[in-house]
DNA sequence: TACGCGGTGGGACGTACGTCACACTGTTGG
DNA sequence: CCAACAGTGTGACGTACGTCCCACCGCGTA
């Protein structure tokens, strides 16, 4: 593991309350893991005890409905943790986790983690805010389906991609997202003829340039009126 | 605090994981709230660092979008926890608190519940446990607005409507929720007509009676058919 | 008795968005 | 270098559901 690796792994909430020292014993129970885009790492319905926080690299977390339709919950990267449900609460994956990009991650196994929860109680105190804030989003995202329209939700869904994963430049904030209009729609919950036309329409109106598997963001604020 | 209570309480999350002489020690810092069919517990945007547990009665915790419509996250009964998670993660509230028919609550500050963090790992852990399966619940409610029309999502309301509340009778299974359609329609994300409109087919359809705030599932097994 | 008032029942109408269909473009690979 | 395919762009059409109406019913208050 690269000193990069070991910074981006120290901004991970599990890591975060942790000193040096504490935090260079749990990365010794750290095994990494590579994937290929397109590949799983793991499938909804199967059973696991493992977290993982995103060393390089996107994954996404992807639902599938029983008519095979799916819904993707989120697309994280570098430094953000998943994986975590089944470890606290013993159930089978409720999500299927599947590389967006080349990916690296690092894992860890409930058996590792345990002495940790129980001996080092920030720890645990830590992920509860965690969680806490997970919950937070998810009951936003929730609102947003209900009383905000496809383009406002695809505006917003850029925002939070942007604010993630932006990189400015000259002409404009970078948004280098790596999913296609299909997994975009998925996120929002629309179908992608829809999502296709909200970006086209925000294109037009010169708020974004589209780029493959990235948008350029041009007018950041109207973004954000639309959004709202 | 009546015996009666004292059980509602040891079934919360958060006793659940302690021996009988903790769960004295961690009642005695509880005190408890008593409010009136609409009165407000505390409201979307207030500071506040208290949990509370349901120790009988009902109460609904619900959002404002700006433009003033309202969004139901949750209604829960005897044993039932919320608040906690301005306690793990210290912001502004992001739902208000309202009690849908008279209720008394079990309150619990910040710096009564810190020391038990931190001193009973297995209660940290157990609270993991807790908002892990609160967070699984509100990924597949979240899947439901994207994927099931507003009749199944009145369908599977009334389902987890009856499971927690339900009393089984020789007629069928009286649920008694003490919700207006209104309520109920911002519980599933839709309007009170279209609800209405569902509840009727349903009764039509010989599934289930209508009652002032109640239902009573006369065919429970096509009721299930129809939220899927 | 009359009068609101909160809640329910239901019809008429418009529209946002899903589905279907097809054409176009860029990339992979044999 | 052309085939095959994944991804994108866009129009036509149907429909689920929101909005707007109003009628009705029970209940508490004057």
């Amino acid at each position: 593991m690269t000193d990069r690796d070991v910074d981006v792994l120290s901004r991970a909430p599990l890591f975060e309350a942790l000193d040096e020292q504490g935090a260079k014993a749990l990365r010794a129970n750290v095994t990494e893991v590579r994937l290929a885009r397109g590949q799983t790492l793991f499938n909804e319905g199967e059973t696991g005890d493992r977290l993982y926080v995103v060393l390089e690299g996107k994954i996404k977390l992807t639902r599938t409905a029983p008519d095979g339709r799916e819904n993707l919950l989120s697309v994280l990267g570098p430094s953000e943790m998943f994986g975590e449900l089944s470890l606290f609460d013993p159930r089978p994956r409720t999500a299927s986790a599947i590389a967006v990009t080349e990916v690296r991650l690092a894992g860890l196994g409930h058996d590792d983690l345990r002495p940790w929860l129980t001996g080092h109680p920030e720890v645990a105190v830590q992920l509860l805010r965690a969680l806490a804030q997970r919950l937070r989003k998810t009951n936003d995202v929730m609102a947003d389906l209900v009383f905000t329209d496809v383009p406002g939700r695809v505006a917003k869904a850029l925002l939070d991609l942007a604010e993630r994963f932006g990189q400015p430049s000259d002409v404009g904030l970078h948004v280098h997202h790596d999913l296609t209009q299909e997994e975009l729609a998925q996120l929002v919950g629309a179908s992608r003829e829809t999502v296709n036309k909200a970006l086209a329409d925000f294109a037009a109106r010169g708020w974004l340039r589209i780029e493959a598997r990235a948008v350029v963001i041009l007018d950041i604020e109207r973004l954000r009126k639309r959004s709202r």
